[in-house]
DNA sequence: TCAATAATTCTACATTGTAGAATTACCTTA
DNA sequence: TAAGGTAATTCTACAATGTAGAATTATTGA
């Protein structure tokens, strides 16, 4: 079923048309509203446009989803440097989390991406914004593999149980965890 | 539709029959042989049994899985009092993530139980190996709730991108984090 | 003996992602 | 300028899934 008897076949080339990128917005206004990854009917209802036109400009679902992932990066914390280290990190942790929050229908499809996705750009500013420690570069890994682990799963019992907790949740075990870092910089 | 025209209707209670237990069993071969939460209707037809009849056990497939996950608690490692600490985490933690690892696709699942769940039997365990630390419950708290997360959204990446990772790359970010521990103990 | 209840199958539906074909517009080249 | 190819779209259809509701048959308690 389509949008109510639109004209089959191309439509003329006047109007902005659909597009790639007016899709991947309509998808994440909606993912953003209805808190969870919108049906394909939805989201071609809400283009006003039959589902299968979404096919044109994606492979499968899979891969509008990823495309969505991919716009995403904009929302991570970039550090400056200069900064108190704690305080870097722990503001990119939080904007890391936010975001993983406000999407956690794409939880899996952000783990999924080998590349170019958030979670990637999140290692990237980790590791700027742990210059200062001067750790040695096991350490570093390390250290990122268990914060960004750590984020994905507070992101998805937050998803799973919302209410059992908030965001807030975060200060505590991420006290605990700079803490730990600070103790290894300066070895007694 | 059924499983080819069986009677219909309460059939006579000679043999042994469905119950909960067996679909819970079949389920988790299931889940363990097709790596993933198998439907309804396999499940139904592994158990030569209708679809419709697995309501007679269970509200809905939610309830179904809650009460697999319960089963799992015994593989839950449990720590020997008086052995070393940072041995007895490491594996009860090996062990939990190994189950979460087999059971990917209960990992929402479990995390929405609030009780009786093998996260709950995990945090209990976490106290037990880590008494001899001594922390206060503050700092328990927290670093339970680091490890327990991480441990998820380890378990969430072995799921999301398989191949790329596997049981053994917990070792060094668990060594990180115990080392943190560690230096917590005995403060300079 | 008979009514209630337990355990089961059957039919049906809504929702989802997606394949394949038909349709219409646009663009290039002869 | 006509024709053939390609781009962008709608339509129809299907398979898989969870689940609601009713029909059917056995068991049990009064």
């Amino acid at each position: 079923m389509a949008v109510k008897g639109k004209r089959r076949g191309r439509p003329v080339s006047s109007q902005p048309g659909l597009s790639a990128e007016r899709i991947i917005e309509q998808a994440h206004q909606l993912l953003l509203s209805e808190a969870r990854v919108p049906s394909l009917r939805s989201l071609a209802a809400q283009l006003q446009v039959d589902v299968m036109a979404l096919y044109h400009y994606f492979p499968n679902k899979a891969a509008l989803l990823e495309a969505l992932c991919c716009t995403l990066v904009s929302g991570v914390y970039q550090p400056e440097a200069g900064q108190d280290w704690r305080q870097e990190l722990t503001r990119l942790s939080r904007s890391y989390l936010q975001l993983l929050a406000d999407h956690s229908g794409l939880l899996q499809t952000l783990l999924s991406m080998t590349s170019a996705g958030p979670a990637q750009v999140f290692g990237e500013r980790f590791e700027q914004a742990l210059a200062p420690l001067a750790l040695d570069s096991e350490q570093r890994q390390q250290a990122l593999c268990l914060l960004v682990d750590y984020l994905h799963g507070f992101a998805l019992a937050l998803h799973a149980a919302p209410g059992a907790l908030s965001l807030e949740d975060l200060d505590g075990p991420l006290g605990f965890y700079l803490d730990g870092l600070a103790l290894r910089r300066a070895p007694s």
